[in-house]
DNA sequence: TTTT
DNA sequence: TTTT
């Protein structure tokens, strides 16, 4: 059963603030929904078409930190991660339902939500536990900054400049996706 | 909404023989679940623990063609897509229901599937047509040939030995997936 | 033979502007490095420490055409793609040699390069063929416009706000890199 | 720097044994090339072209181990990995040389390769250090096994039926191939 | 020959 | 230096 194999590479932006729970176990989830566009050219009648999908993505532990700190409603990351399925007996419906979503594994933030009216009010106002992310520097000096993108999170790697360096404060443990209820 | 990026990559076995239909206008559209399992240590009892995930991939025209004939229960493939999410109205339950699955780009044949018992004598039965694929083969030699591998079938690309090395036979047309009612 | 998968997706920027040539044939083709970084911490002393990839890439015809109209030094993009080897006689030191580069497929443009001193300068003096592309845009109302990323531009898909939706008059033709000879 | 990404997946057969050897500081290394097939139609002549590219793959401590043991030329297997480039001064000629190879950090392996001649007789003749193979079990009643495919050897997974369950008594430790003198 |  |  393991000569598999199963990747999925993903790139968008928040549908809504990802919102995060724990497992009965104390394993912190994030999940929230990633939207990614697609064009394409009607052969027959030359039209321009375009359709969003809206894919679930959970993500645990360090990777649910980050996503809890530095992520939000209209932000663009990209996703490296694997399908996951699961069953489950929808005890509301009485029904047998299924649920596909992708399990991310590491994390690009590419860039902020766009600011346009309140949402960018309710941007400022949240707080990042003392430390400034690079996306809050960028914004301060957003008249001479063209691309406030946020840096990359790995769960391996190191950081970017606006971002903190060590993230050992951070809840760590690892992927224990399979071993756990998901209680979304 | 396009600067996004939706890649997916498995490979896994079929659950079942692929189920082909076409749509109102006449596309043909082959669906499958495609297996992928997975493997890990419990980080705290340390026991080894699987999880089989059941994806459900789609798959159109070209590709359609090759999967209905090439393919079946059991047979191993690598699956290039990109992941595809849709809603509908479920008329008996009265329900609104989302859908994801993957949508298959490209495919390379990897491997018949485990003959043992009757499965095996289905497999013998099968008709390709007129045309020996490289699988059949296989079986006849099965004694001294230890990888009964199939051929890559590749939209853009060429073919191996025991396959044909054109397709133009098979029923053409573009991906329209995106313009076009799924009839499952 | 075509059993094979080969797939590459890489994100950074560029080190330099593409180059853009020609083939005999008149093919046209593009070719630049991708800066790809990297940090890690030493599993023995625990210091930070960070590598950069600097990635040979080659785009053709409608890929190249963007690459030459959008993307310069700094850029930020996505390429999507396949690991290419060759081999040449270097007549100047008589030398057999071997190169490794990705051929790009698909390309997302993702960021403008930071602007600071000259170089925004050169940007600005830059023409788009009547075309204000999105990028422009955001440049002259940086001070509103949070996300100066640019749209995507894939080969089969439509196109972004900023971008122009037809490319009809970019140089069509398709990736004929197996048939000819790269001239660089 | 690390906004980036950088990722691999390559599927093909090694066009010779790996070769291993030993860092300075003991770090394991294996390396090998990876022929990968592609093939198309010539879009003016129509005639059918194919092209082969050799890969160099790198891979460190577990991974090495793992190719060591079980793979040889002409196995097929799944690379996933990263594009990874670095530069020397040739003492020989005196030049600076660039070379670009893909660092394995997953392997899956797929296919023992084809058993003709003597090549059968020398596997046969391969010493698995008191662990049989799945790959072995699998010659010994090849007439009744019709696929004698590898399982699967992840860093972080489980593994297969004819396979060890644990691995544990294989050299561990870190990849640590950006800290390192790599001895190639 | 290297980007941020 | 190349695999099937």
């Amino acid at each position: 059963m393991s000569r598999d194999f199963n990747r999925v590479i993903l790139m968008g932006r928040l549908a809504r603030d990802p919102e995060v729970r724990f497992t009965p176990s104390k394993q912190k989830v994030a999940r929230f929904t990633l939207c990614t566009g697609r064009q394409w050219k009607n052969k027959v009648t030359g039209e321009l078409q375009s359709h969003t999908d809206f894919i679930t993505v959970t993500a645990w532990s360090f990777t649910a930190d980050l996503l809890e700190r530095y992520v939000k409603k209209g932000s663009q990351i990209l996703v490296e991660g694997r399908i996951s399925t699961r069953d489950y007996d929808d005890v509301k419906t009485g029904q047998h339902k299924w649920v596909t979503e992708v399990v991310a594994e590491n994390i690009v933030l590419l860039g902020s939500p766009r600011r346009d009216g309140d949402q960018s009010g309710s941007y400022q106002q949240q707080n990042y536990g003392g430390q400034q992310p690079y996306q809050h520097q960028a914004q301060q000096q957003s008249d001479a900054m063209p691309a406030p993108d946020m840096g990359s999170l790995r769960n391996e790697g190191g950081f970017d400049d606006g971002f903190p360096l060590d993230f050992s404060e951070l809840g760590g443990g690892a992927d224990q996706s399979g071993d756990v209820e998901i209680p979304f």
